[in-house]
DNA sequence: CTGAAAGCGCTTACAG
DNA sequence: CTGAAAGCGCTTACAG
């Protein structure tokens, strides 16, 4: 690249010191006392020069890089890239910038992503944290760093945090079926500890029990890393049998969308045979031949109220944790009607 | 945050200059011939404070950050997150972080995005790029600043880029529309000036006339601010009428999901009344009734290109430019099924 | 084998 | 109203 040109340099065309040229770039011109005069001149050699400041530098001195940084699970998850998105928008209104890293739900490169982060000094870490994470998330805090845990909060881990109710949209997911007349309702989750696929496995519980159900429950566990096999057994064996089950209750999008490309191979038909609920939207759930009825969570809100937890917790480091609960919506389309 | 420890706190315990320390913690000791002691001493120290070391620091000094800053039109869609994906995975292997941003589609977004990222000192950018931003690439040319082109190369500026070849991944798809049975093919696409749209009507335009069918093109746009009207407008028109088209190309994997939503609603039956095809891959495409035959970009390929071509031209400021130009492949499902 | 010193490009408290 | 100086945390050419 070619030298940027620097303070000194525009000091040196316009004979004073850099200092005067740091107040004037950065409208402390009034703080300073800087002739209006000098203010103008070097302004205007400023915009010669074409200047444009160096953030290392400034970030260097003043301890403040003006960057977060942003880890999700895999940023090429439409439901991560959205949350993504919204934190960018909200990130950038208030001039910072964002560094993001997938830790593709492993230990390991969260710790890695974590460290690469704080190293390039970023001011503080939004993150979907990966299962298992939570000395990583610990250390943060004995170190103060600034953070925010979005999507999944640790029960165990006094930080603030913006989720969902997720125990209680899952219950309402599950009471929706069962009200549209369905009795056997299967559930297909992530073989995880993590606290919102547990919260979305006691919503279901809860609602079977509370409608006289509990010995019809029917949990089955997909590992991340083996999707594809994992799911179609587990269909396999819901709708397989004497009682075969009448409803799916996927507990996120990717479950959804792996099971529903088999529930389509396989010709059971949606909502007849089997009725479907999802977590998360997709776009997919819009194309499938009965629409998915799916619970919406508030990404949008979501991703401000992080963002602006995390700003004020930048701002003032004793500020006390703070843990955000939202509402999910539950959106009842075709795949979900009354047989 | 809490202080963090530097150089100087290691010097200090172990009684030597930053310099020695600066030579141990970079694994320099051989070239400066570090005794073999003093680098275990200085080591353990550093291991015992937890020393990190301050990236903003090491690259105000050195020049470079290791970070790449990448630009697409919307990191929320999942075509762009796949890319940034790849991208983060290609660039983590070479110790690269990735700072992205959203341009929207829009020069004057494009344009701060690029400043923002040259300020805070990217060693390099891989942008794709927004209608009307060759000025803006032009600057980063003249400034000699790395930057590499993707998916949508400019043809009037000289500079590396990855892209696939459009016009020919569009003339196989129109002809497999063709040889498939069908004769009235309308074409969906963006408006906009962008070469790889255009590239993609050419090849639309050339099979139909290759076929002896010029008089039946029927191309409509739709506006990126306007999507959802202009496509069902768009529909209305080429579904309609005394010569119904009966098959439908989109240019982008977002028409065609807005656009299949429409066709689904008006009852349209796809493929029997209506063949589709559309370029670029969506999960929703895989559960549509009728699985959607698409134009599958190698999108893993483009990505390890793109940071490989970036890296090669940050090392090389003098790299003369490389285009390149990979193919792209039809993936032939129900959507286009013979009638 | 080891260290002092300069410098990357900024900011800011301080002195005049 | 203006400027000299110190310093953020590193790296590296140079001198011993």
């Amino acid at each position: 690249m070619k030298k940027k040109v620097s303070l000194k340099d525009i000091a040196q065309e316009a004979g004073v010191s850099t200092a005067l040229v740091s107040y004037v770039m950065t409208n402390k011109e009034e703080k300073a006392r800087v002739g209006r005069e000098m203010a103008r001149k070097i302004r205007k050699i400023a915009q010669k020069l074409n200047y444009q400041p160096n953030h290392l530098a400034r970030s260097l001195k003043s301890g403040r890089s003006d960057t977060i940084g942003l880890i999700v699970a895999d940023i090429s998850n439409p439901f991560f890239g959205h949350i993504a998105r919204t934190i960018e928008d909200e990130a950038k209104q208030h001039n910072y910038t964002v560094i993001f890293g997938s830790s593709d739900e492993n230990v390991d490169k969260s710790g890695d992503l974590i460290n690469a982060l704080l190293n390039r000094q970023v001011d503080g870490l939004i993150v979907i944290p990966a299962e298992g994470s939570e000395q990583q998330i610990r250390r943060l805090k004995e170190r103060h760093v600034p953070f925010v845990l979005m999507d999944r909060p640790f029960p165990d881990v006094d930080a603030s945090s913006i989720s969902i109710n997720n125990a209680g949209a899952a219950y309402e997911a599950v009471k929706h079926l069962l009200l549209s007349g369905r009795r056997r309702v299967g559930m297909i989750a992530y073989k995880t500890g993590l606290h919102h696929i547990a919260e979305r496995r006691s919503g279901y519980t809860q609602a079977l029990s509370d409608y006289g159900l509990e010995k019809e429950k029917r949990i089955k566990l997909a590992r991340y890393s083996h999707l594809r096999d994992d799911i179609r057994k587990a269909i396999d064996q819901l709708t397989g049998g004497k009682h075969p089950a009448d409803a799916l209750f996927f507990a996120t999008n990717s479950l959804a969308i792996e099971g529903l490309r088999y529930i389509s191979e396989l010709g059971i038909s949606v909502p007849e045979q089997l009725a479907v609920v999802s977590f998360d939207e997709s776009e997919a759930f819009d194309l499938f031949h009965a629409p998915v009825t799916y619970i919406r969570q508030p990404i949008r809100e979501m991703g401000k109220a992080a963002v602006r937890l995390l700003l004020e917790q930048i701002r003032d480091g004793d500020k006390p944790t703070e843990a955000i609960c939202l509402d999910a919506e539950l959106i009842v389309r075709q795949s979900t009607a009354k047989k």
